[in-house]
Formats: C-alpha cells, structure tokens, sequence
DNA sequence: GCAAATGTGTTGGATAAACAACATAATCCA
DNA sequence: TGGATTATGTTGTTTATCCAACACATTTGC
C-alpha cells in the first residue's frame, strides 16, 4: 500500500539513512543530531539524503512511522478484523512504540510524534473496519474517533497507570467502551 | 600507500560487500557462498559486486588481506623499527588473524591464506628494514625470509605449540635467531 | 559584538550502480 | 543419463548518487 519504490539503491539508501538516525538518536538527543552527522554515519552525500527527504523533521517522521508500522505490523492487523484481540494488540503496539521512544530522547516534539501515531492508526483501523462493513465515509470518522482514543489512552496509560501492564489496563475499559457504543 | 579510491560510493559499496562477506562466512563455509547470497545481504546489484571484484576468490582474497592489514596496523608498524617488541607483535597479529580464521572455516584455502599474509608481512617488514637503512634490493630478500619465516612460526605454533601463548613461542626464540643471524 | 567556523539547502555535470537481458557453466534430482 | 534449476560472468542503457560550488542561516568563542 505504500508505494513501493522499486530501485535498489533507493530501498538501500533510505535504510542507511535511517539506521544511522535510530543509531544516533540512542547516543544523543534529536535536537543535537545534525544532517551531516546522519550522513557521514551511513557513508552517504549530504545532497543524498535531501534527495530522499526534505530535512531532518521529514526524517523524523517517516522514521517514526516506519517503526511504528513494524510494531503494528507486528500485530497482525492486516489480516485481521477489530475484535477485542486485536483491539488489545494494537494498545500494546503503540504504548511499546512509546516506550522504545521514551528511551531516545525525542523531548520537544510529542506533538509530532502524537500526530505520527494517531495517522498511523487511523490508516490501520479504517482497512479493518472495512472488512466488517463497507467503504464508507462514516467508518473515516469512527477510525478518526477511535485513533485518537486509543491515542488518549496510551497517555493516560503512561501519566497514570505504567506500574500496571497495558493489557491490564486495556482489557479493564474495553467492555464499557463497548456496551457505550452500542447504547448510542 | 594502497592506492586510496575516493568515491563514496566506491568506499561504501566495497565495505557493504566485504562486510556482508564476513557476516556469512561466520554463518556457513566459504565453498557454500555464493555472489547472489553477498548481493542480497549488501543489498547492490550482482553486475556491481563484478564491477569491484574479479570473482568471489578475488574478494576472499582482499577481504583477508584487509583484515590481515588491520591487525597489523593494530601493531603501529608505520612509526616503528624492527627491533624484538614489534617482532612480537607482528606474530602475535598474525596468530590472532590466523585464530579468528579458523572460527570462520576457510577449509581448504589455506594455500591462498598463507600467500595473503606472507604477502602482508613482507610489504610491512620491508617499510620497517629501510628505516633503518637505506632501500636496497637485498633488504627486498631480508623481508622476503623474514616474512616465510614469521609465517612458518605461526603455522608450527598452531600444530605444535598452542598450549602456550604466542607472546611465549616466539620470546623463547628470539635470542637464537639474532644471534645465529648475526654470526652469519 | 563580530569574525570564524559550522550547518542548511540547492544546483549542474560526472560517474557508480541498477536493471534487464544474455550466453554459458555448474548443480540437482528423478 | 538428461532436463530443470541455479550460479556465473558480461553488456548497453538508465538513473541514483557523488562532488564541488554556491548563498544563506546558525552557532561558537574571543
């Protein structure tokens, strides 16, 4: 579904690339990290990587999402419907995704990370509601609806109940979230 | 003094090459790897690994003499002179080369090996005999033997000798080789 | 405060590397 | 054995990447 670039030196470059980013970002903060850094680690041009990306937030992003859609790839969704199996799969998808964040230092830029995760799971939750239903612009917004709940609550999660596991916690509200649903 | 290629993309597709043939040769024995199977870990064309080496036999032999160089290079040759504590080290750089080889089943390429480091050291023993003369063909000849012999050291250390350290083989030496070459 | 140094983003021309296609050789296995 | 599959090298064309140079912003240190 993304588009595939085909070229090997395209699919080859861009791993560098990132590699050499997620590397840096466990040594040091994002604001520290420069192009020319990025560059020399992955023995690549500096006019390479602004062939490939406009500049180090648009890295930053599509890395974000690279790695969150291997978390959620993870979970199977592609091949599943929402039930509350999955439904759990993808909250302990993106409080892990938070998590290995947490650990490199990305502070000052939660927003784009926030928006990152709630495109993402938009993208993921609408071709599972599709699956259930058909393509409607309605099911567009219960997947708006439902990314930036799932979103809240990794939050929430994180601010006040990391001494639980995300299971835990998710499993707990699922069934009110449900029977709330089915009442309106 | 190896001829210093600058290209970027000349530096990095050979050290994605020979990196990937490291890799693999821990994984499974050289008679078993094939182009193909380096080209699909380095990611590059099969046309480009041809653009750099002659075949896979060229590369092993490059691959080695690197690492070899490597090790040597440890030993901070190229700022000193020949006396007993830079012999030790060259046989000690040679035993540890020839250790990790052997981790790495080359069987049955050990002609080929044997050639790389007597070809390695001799480059070495030469640019050390003319810091303390001047150059002179005959001192060609001196790194020739001293190089045979170094490497035949190694070889007897290995079948014969392994319970001690090489630092110990070749000390233990020493006195007896200067003293027989300087009666002659 | 102001140089000097370092980083950003862009360009045009040169070149390494991809791709696709080919012929041939080695290996497999029924 | 023999046919199928897989590996080896090679070639012409296309394209991604390099390089060098540029103008401009940001940071550094005296």
């Amino acid at each position: 579904m993304p588009e595939v670039k085909k070229d090997l030196r395209i699919q080859r470059t861009r791993k560098l690339i990132m590699d050499s980013f997620i590397d840096l970002s466990g040594k040091k903060e994002f604001r520290d990290i420069t192009v020319k850094d990025i560059t020399t680690e992955a023995m690549i041009n500096r006019a390479t990587f602004y062939y490939h990306f406009d500049d180090i937030y648009d890295l930053l992003e599509k890395a974000l999402s690279e790695v969150l859609m291997v978390n959620l790839e993870g979970a199977q969704f592609e091949s599943s419907t929402l039930d509350e199996g999955t439904f759990i799969k993808l909250f302990t998808a993106i409080t892990d995704f938070q998590l290995s964040l947490s650990r490199r230092c990305h502070r000052g830029y939660e927003e784009t990370i926030a928006r990152i995760i709630r495109e993402q799971l938009e993208v993921v939750l609408y071709g599972m509601l599709i699956k259930d239903h058909e393509e409607l612009p309605e099911l567009k917004t219960v997947a708006v609806m439902l990314s930036w709940a799932l979103y809240g609550a990794s939050v929430d999660w994180k601010n006040n109940y990391a001494d639980q596991s995300p299971e835990a916690y998710i499993e707990r509200v699922i069934p009110y979230l449900i029977s709330s649903v089915n009442i309106s």
